[in-house]
DNA sequence: AGATGGCTACTGGTCTGACCAGTAACTGTC
DNA sequence: GACAGTTACTGGTCAGACCAGTAGCCATCT
């Protein structure tokens, strides 16, 4: 029926250690910044083969659980949490045609809207500073051309989800637009600078900023939709657009 | 600086392969169904050495790509895309970075409002079918104790993220709802029936049904939230409760 | 005493060669 | 032509070896 083998049928010996750190690590027993046995102690306390731990590692490691060096005689680290193996993933389902980049550009905007709101609750005056500061940063990007202010634009999004203090809101937004990046980068090569977006861009910036800061949640919320869909609706098929505005849409002070 | 080794330290063997295969499954090189090379012939085609093929292979499995099974001399199977990797990492994310019940129940309202949106504009009649035969369950589930019910329940939210049409809202929203239900398994043992709530319940499934049938999104996706609200809110602390009743809030016909 | 520079014992990364259980396909038989 | 047994391979695992690189120790120099 499937095609992938039913899970009782072979267990293999280095699963065992893979699921054993993991357990380790779920349950807190073992923290970030913790260090695992060394390769060769794994293989006396497991009783098996090197190249047994060292698959298990290999699958840790692809995991985002942890990290090795060569040298290092303190044994592998327990990484903290990083969106860069969930990128890595969702980058792969959308490439081979799991999802398009309306889908992903609907994920964000879910993601994005959400982390708003929050940031606009639980935002630290210090939030505020770095929020302001990536805004002029923006401005200075802006003659430098459309690259540049894009990457200036990523870090406003990313210090907003991160003043939301929702962790997995703020991983999961940074993977979502990292893959998104790495999409409409293969697609459109350079587009070319558009400075009346750019404007807008920095426009809307600043009032999500104003929001945040007057604490409003609300409107902080439906200004992320909405600049996101002016932000990206032109790369959307004009067949797919209306999805994505649905989704905009929801929350408007006027749409009701 | 970062706690992540720089990128372009140390370049591994096995990553070679990697991102090789990798790079032709994007590509469209390798379609599903393809079989790569036995492990021993890749020795030979990368000029290393066995092990550092199979930690390769221990990698490629980890994230979906393909499966391998021994004895089987055709060689390592290349998956269809599944997004069953990507719900373990969100799993996983969600177990070790959920600050709190709180941020969960942020997360989940978060992708299933979403959900529910995209599922008014893109259902098809054969989601209606089901959707209504999940609710009817609910009625027949209610009279055997909150257990049954909230598995009808949590059914019901499965359907709806699956009529949404977008797999990784899919994937995320069901990883989500399942961690959320672990976490309250073990902070409340059973909670004692509660008629009126299964009841209310019942109705508002039955109004989500109507806005997806009649392809309200907003409506939908409203709904959605205030719905989570309810049935949640009880087990959240009083001071942390402002901030799901923020986002519970938003797009809510009468708050504006 | 405190900073410095080598030394050493270990680490992870890789390779080789071996064994086992299991499978696909070929074989000869009926 | 269908079938059961054989065979030559496969992936999974282990053991032992080598290398480059690191952390921490220690003797040295200031």
């Amino acid at each position: 029926m499937s095609q992938l083998p039913r899970s009782p049928a072979k267990p293999r010996a280095f699963e065992a250690i893979v699921s054993h750190v993991e357990t380790r690590v779920l349950s807190g027993e073992l923290k970030v910044g913790d260090r695992l046995p060394g390769e060769r102690e794994l293989v006396t306390q497991f009783q098996v083969g090197r190249s047994t731990v060292r698959e298990a590692m290999r699958v840790l490691e692809s995991n985002g659980l942890i990290a090795s060096r060569p040298g290092d005689p303190r044994g592998a680290l327990v990484l903290s949490p990083s969106p860069a193996p969930l990128g890595k993933l969702i980058t792969h389902l959308t490439h081979t045609s799991a999802s398009s980049l309306v889908d992903l550009l609907i994920y964000r905007m879910t993601l994005e809207s959400s982390a708003n709101s929050l940031a606009a609750i639980r935002r630290s005056d210090a939030d505020l500073v770095q929020l302001e500061r990536t805004i002029t940063l923006m401005g200075t990007a802006r003659p430098q051309g459309q690259a540049a202010f894009s990457r200036a634009d990523l870090d406003f999004h990313e210090v907003v989800a991160k003043a939301s203090g929702h962790t997995l809101l703020h991983i999961s937004a940074a993977a979502v637009r990292q893959s998104i990046e790495q999409l409409i980068a293969r697609t459109i090569e350079e587009s070319s600078d558009d400075e009346a977006l750019m404007a807008r861009t920095i426009e809307h910036h600043q009032k999500v900023f104003n929001a945040i800061r007057d604490r409003d949640a609300h409107l902080a919320e439906h200004l992320a939709r909405s600049s996101l869909f002016e932000y990206y609706a032109h790369l959307v098929p004009a067949d797919q657009r209306d999805a994505l505005a649905a989704l905009a849409s929801f929350g408007s002070p006027d749409s009701v």
